[in-house]
RNA sequence: GGGCGCGUGGUGGAAUGGCAGACACGGUGGACUCAAAAUCCAUUGGCCGCGAGGCCGUGAGGGUUCAAGUCCCUCCGCGCCCA
């Protein structure tokens, strides 16, 4: 192609020269109003690939258009890098972690610079930096003090082959190791938590206010699970063992014909029947090699998932006995790992029931006619001594709760799916949890000056699926802090979601060696104004960001008012090809560098804004790089237009004329169309209006342009287009006004709202609600003259033939339809 | 199984209940050129018609409305999340 200027240039002058103007220094002193631009940092994995260009695009769009509104912004760069494919590939190719992360992280600084995304490199955090280790050791340690990390036993996946930890993604989808190709296995082993449980429901209610999408709330309430009901207790017959049920239906106790137990509930040894024992544990030794996602599942039915102990509780509602049964699908970790089971108002029950053979007793009056199976709608208690007649469940629930109160058998309770976060890694590349175990002393905190506790070096990795860390004589040995005595090391590492649950609030200053957070500068720049990600981070990160955010100020480590971090929030598309997702691992990138080698980083940009709404899923296929191409010549035909090289340019001196006047107002329009656009998020259209605009330029020149409209037109669109095509913006912009002068210093232009206001409109007339004529009226046009000029049409005429109009429906000046 | 979202030309997509298909990609025709590339111009949902023009058309079916891609119901297909 032959190209109207030349984009490498042009980019790697103004990346330089940006860089040597401090355009991007953000200033803690700066009295302009503060703006806080975020991109998810990235876990460095080589060079940008298209959905990080998309993602710093976005990015970059937003902190130079709130720049030139008026807004102080902080945009910074970090990487998120700790974490396992550099551990592997220390496994496999013997290079340390740090070295190859470090070469990764030098190959994505390059790649993301060359996008020219305007970034306060002097910011930039990676999360394996000793400082930032040290801050990370800090805030566990404060956490550990006020009770928020703890230790205890928790399922983990283990692999029997490599006799070793694996983390969930090393487990494949069938339950096999990655590795060894054996079957994982639970197995139970001291873990480290954080209690993320004791912020659930502010966590909950804090999403009310957050400007996020509204799938994403919805996902992170789903995932908090919050339902409220009531917690009581049932004796064991013939024992003074009792079981602990959660429900949230207490009303329908009365209907309980049964028990289910998770197989891993420490009574099942207890209470299990002699003759039933050998059977019982057979099956439960069977159901811990499930995994999880398996016994949640109810596609195969529910025959053979569960099992009769022998044993035999007490209804406390009413005296009876029901059996006690253990099934897969109860886990441990919810609630109490037990439930009582009514089959005729849970559907679940009811299965089980009727493929164990059990009892079913209606506490709720189905609807007449009703043949469904499990009824869990409203009625009138039946069966329910007390309760009878009782119409409304919150009322029975109510009376219920109440009873169990009085009667000390139980109490009102609220339940949450939330787990605490479990974040003990078995792993070398993540940050070394600070505290030694004293045969002594127990668990110590290491000494805060004596952080960080920094990786080994000298570390061998072997294929074993185990953390080098176990067999560093030097770093495992350690000294107790409390006695002097000899410890031995923590060496699990921390989870990387630990790292990415506060780097934002390090960005507002990251030079502070004090403290892992700054106040008063968080005070500054916190809440993120927009941050911007991919929704695969929709429960996870942003959930233990927003937990850490509330911790931090609890604890005193961040401003105590400070609860939600990001008070808007953009969840892009991903990026497909073929149906699956782009990745690395795929083998299906298609690299920007040669994309910036051909058609340059802005048209590469222009192309991500351009080509279909940002928050959809977009799918790369082999006509995307003509449609790149396009996006090139785009921006060739604005230079040609603001050089004055396209045809009719550079216009003339004449007397204004009506296609002059129209151009202002096309103008202002597109100002206000671009704006309104960037606000929503409407990226593509937002370039259609500034297409549309430079194909009107390029018509008006043609035309005969005077020369003062023309450049004022030209220099609209180029202050709209300094956000999207920064150099060419730039480079266009300095050519025209002179050495020195800066498109992006330029405040963002606002349209006239008198332009925005047409004299003419064009009045759509409809007969029966379909389009007939097109008629020109004055804006200003009633209700009476719409109507009239409707009717005088002779196409209208014709349509009416002799029929009569019925109704009218006036919409002045735009619209009239004439029903017959 | 439950919840949420999405189905529009050959393609990506646009459209506060009021002109369906903006803006592009691709195609076709033309100008420029010895020729090509680039550029510029025109045209491009389907059907009927020489034409003016007409009819049909937003996954399928029904409904509300003067008016439905848009709102409601049923169904089909796809995607995501939770089971």
């Amino acid at each position: 192609m032959n190209y109207a200027y030349d984009a490498q240039e042009v980019e790697r002058r103004w990346q330089g020269r940006w860089e040597a103007e401090h355009a991007f220094w953000a200033h803690n002193d700066d009295a302009r109003p503060p703006f806080y631009v975020l991109s998810m940092y990235p876990y460095p994995s080589g060079p940008a690939h298209q959905g990080h260009v998309r993602n710093y695009t976005f990015g970059d769009l937003n902190a130079r258009w709130r720049t030139m509104q008026g807004y102080s912004v902080l945009s910074p760069f970090g990487f998120d890098s700790f974490g396992l494919p550099a551990e592997n590939a220390a496994i496999k190719t013997g290079t340390h972690p740090r070295v190859f992360t470090e070469a990764r992280i030098a190959e994505l600084t390059q790649s993301v610079r060359r996008l020219g995304a305007g970034y306060d490199w002097r910011r930039v955090l990676r999360s394996h930096d000793p400082l930032y280790m040290r801050f990370n050791q800090v805030i566990f340690l404060r956490l550990l003090e006020a009770g928020l990390a703890y230790r205890k036993k928790a399922p983990v996946n283990w692999c029997p082959g490599c006799n070793t930890v694996l983390a969930n993604e090393q487990v494949l989808a069938d339950g096999t190791c990655e590795r060894s190709g054996d079957a994982v296995v639970k197995r139970d082993l001291e873990q480290w938590f954080f209690r993320i449980t004791a912020f659930a429901d502010e966590l909950l209610a804090g999403l009310e206010d957050l400007e996020w999408p509204e799938r994403v709330k919805v996902m992170q309430r789903n995932w908090i699970g919050r339902s409220e009901g009531a917690r009581f207790t049932l004796d064991v017959a013939g024992s003074t063992e009792r079981i602990e049920v959660f429900t949230t239906r207490p009303d329908t106790a009365f209907g309980m014909t049964f028990v289910v137990l998770a197989p891993e509930h420490p009574l099942v040894p207890v209470l299990v029947a002699p003759e039933k024992r050998a059977e019982v544990l057979a099956f439960v030794e069977r159901v811990r090699k499930e995994p999880e996602f398996e016994r949640q599942s109810f596609e195969a039915g529910l025959e053979k998932r569960g099992i009769f102990t022998g044993a035999h509780a007490l209804n406390p509602f009413n005296g009876k006995e029901v059996p006690v049964y253990l099934a897969d699908y109860v886990l441990m970790s919810y609630g109490t790992g037990a439930i009582m089971a009514v089959p005729a108002e849970d559907q679940r029950d009811w299965e089980f029931a009727k493929a164990y053979g059990l009892p079913v007793v209606r506490t709720v009056e189905p609807p007449e006619g009703w043949d469904g199976e499990a009824y869990t709608g409203e009625g009138p208690r039946i069966n329910s001594a007390w309760l009878d007649g009782i119409t409304s469940t919150d009322e029975a629930k109510r009376k219920a709760i109440e009873w169990l109160e009085q009667s000390g058998k139980g109490e009102r309770a609220v339940q949450y799916r939330l787990r605490d976060w479990l974040v003990s890694r078995q792993r070398y590349w993540g940050c070394p949890i600070p505290v030694v175990y004293c045969p002594e002393d127990g668990i110590v905190a290491v000494p805060e000056e004596e952080l960080p506790v920094l990786l080994p070096d000298d570390v061998e990795f072997l294929p074993t699926g185990e953390s080098p860390l176990r067999f560093h004589e030097g770093f495992l040995r350690a000294k107790c802090p409390r006695c002097g005595g000899p410890a031995e090391r923590e060496t699990d590492t921390m989870d990387t979601f630990v790292d990415s649950s506060w780097y934002f609030l390090r960005f507002c200053d990251p030079w502070d060696e004090g403290a892992p957070v700054d106040v008063e500068a968080v005070r500054r720049w916190m809440p993120v104004d927009q941050y911007i990600g991919g929704i695969e981070h929709a429960i996870l990160h942003l959930l233990y960001a927003r937990f850490f955010t509330r911790a931090l100020g609890d604890l005193g480590l961040g401003p105590k008012e400070l609860r939600e971090p990001f008070k808007r929030l953009f969840t892009q598309g991903m990026i497909r090809m073929e149906g699956t997702k782009m990745s690395k691992s795929k083998g299906n990138l298609v690299a920007p560098e040669q994309i910036y080698d051909t058609v340059g980083a802005d048209a590469l940009r222009v192309f991500h804004l351009f080509v279909g709404p940002p928050a959809d899923d977009f799918d790369w296929t082999p006509q995307t790089g003509e449609v790149i191409d396009g996006c090139r010549r785009f921006l060739d035909r604005v230079w040609r237009l603001a050089s004055n090289e396209a045809e009719g340019c550079p216009g003339t001196e004449r007397a204004r004329g009506r296609e002059d006047d129209e151009l202002a107002r096309s103008t202002a329009k597109v100002v206000d169309r671009v704006t309104r656009d960037l606000e929503r998020w409407s990226y593509n259209t937002a370039v259609a209006a500034l297409r549309e605009h430079t194909n009107l330029l390029y018509r008006y020149a043609q035309a005969g342009a005077r020369r003062d409209d023309l450049a004022q037109g030209v220099d609209v669109l180029l202050k709209l287009l300094a956000p999207m095509a920064p150099h060419l913006a730039a480079e266009l912009w300095e050519r025209r006004h002179g050495a020195g002068s800066r498109v992006h210093a330029e405040p963002w232009p606002e349209a006239d709202p008198r332009l925005l206001t047409q004299d003419t409109a064009v009045l759509v007339v409809q007969v029966n609600g379909k389009l007939r004529d097109r008629i020109e009226v004055p804006a200003s046009a009633t209700e009476e003259e719409v109507v009239a000029a409707a009717l005088a049409s002779p196409k209208v005429t014709a349509q009416l033939a002799d029929r009569k109009p019925s109704r009218v429906i006036a919409r002045p000046p735009t619209l009239v339809n004439i029903v017959p």
